[in-house]
DNA sequence: TATAGTTATAGAACACCGTTCTACAGGATG
DNA sequence: CATCCTGTAGAACGGTGTTCTATAACTATA
């Protein structure tokens, strides 16, 4: 018998393209029902096929669930990203900065709040059979670059204090996920949560502006 | 036949008491496995008994889970009140009581890092099928009322900003929960993790002041 | 002491889970 | 057309939470 080159993946062309509707019901199934519903066989019923379905495209559950970590860090990189920055007017300099600073943050929030059960896929372990590959922990540091280029602007505009811009950016990070998650989880007695969460990222940057008050 | 009154449950003596047995054999899966070793199976097998034991003490899984939640928060709160608290020595009384602050916001990181499964029971959602009845929720948040406490003695010394000392407490436990959290779960760049806890309540307390720098 | 009533127990059973195996259908290649 | 490969559905295996059933052990009464 001859041997023959296996047909490549790419060459062939599928009925219906499944992997983005696996993709769809898995998130929408996170979303609306939480991590407990993200099963091979709902998510593969929810795209209208076989649990094989999810085993041909994936390489098993977690393959799945990374494929929804990856996205959502692009997504949120995305988000983060389209913050304004000051450009740099010297007048009002360090107001516009904590301004934009601000922005952030409560787009952070937005982030979270808009999409719980991916973030808390992306931060808080929240199905505990998933641990992300080194290869996408390395894709999900990629926007914490963001913030720490922003702090280190900070710094070299003199408005923060010196310091570490990475050890400084995971502060500012802390400090958000904090308010985020026991927000998501619904830990909080307060009624402007909102608002709480504004007034804890000036808190922060109070201490972390160089100048005195 | 004669009615007879039902013997009271607390009248007949057990041959081992099997309820901590359970719960110390839940615990321990929790800690050394994860999460997803919280199986019913598991922790009756580890007691030495079969799956029903477990419900003939518990009303189900989240009964015996509910069981570690609230024991969680009585350690807790045991730990956390186990910091010395300045009694007010006037000279310097900023510079102490911060010093307990920092220290609370240690003993915080050392319970998260010591206990991290019943950590991220207790605050994030680790078991995605288990929801807290509000009754345990009331309990928990006991141990928010003396971080609160805290907050308004320093208002009082007039050493922290004025406003709602709830929300402000808020703000500091969104904090330490931020770092302590992300800490749990991996997501650090940094090397010295315990030095960063420290600088970030240090910087977050430096928005709190009431003085300027 | 003997009997009745209650409880805790073990084990089977049910529906679900992730995963693997098997058999089959469809399209591309020779 | 014959062959090969791929994607599919479905069954199967061991695991899960939970419920049911039958039995053993124990208490309380006659």
């Amino acid at each position: 018998m001859k041997k023959v080159t296996p047909v490549k993946k790419c060459e062939r062309i599928a009925a219906v393209d499944l992997e983005p509707a696996l993709l769809l019901a898995a998130k929408k199934l996170l979303t609306e029902e939480g991590p407990s519903a993200l099963s091979i066989r709902r998510i593969a019923a929810s795209a209208g096929v076989a649990p094989m379905g999810v085993y041909n495209r994936f390489k098993n559950k977690s393959g799945i669930i990374e494929a929804l970590f990856r996205q959502g860090f692009v997504d949120f990189d995305a988000a983060m990203s389209s913050v304004e920055f000051p450009i740099g007017t010297e007048k009002n300099l360090q107001k516009e900065y904590l301004k934009s600073i601000e922005a952030m943050g409560m787009k952070y929030r937005e982030f979270a709040i808009q999409n719980p059960g991916i973030y808390q896929l992306m931060f808080m372990k929240s199905v505990p059979e998933f641990a992300p590959t080194i290869d996408a922990v390395a894709g999900a540091f990629n926007c914490f670059g963001t913030l720490v280029e922003r702090v280190a602007w900070g710094q070299r505009a003199k408005i923060l204090i010196a310091g570490d811009p990475v050890e400084i950016g995971q502060r500012v990070w802390a400090t958000c996920h904090g308010a985020a998650s026991l927000e998501i989880v619904g830990i909080t007695k307060l009624l402007d949560v909102e608002n709480h969460f504004r007034m804890l990222v000036a808190t922060l940057f109070q201490g972390l502006l160089r100048e005195s008050k």
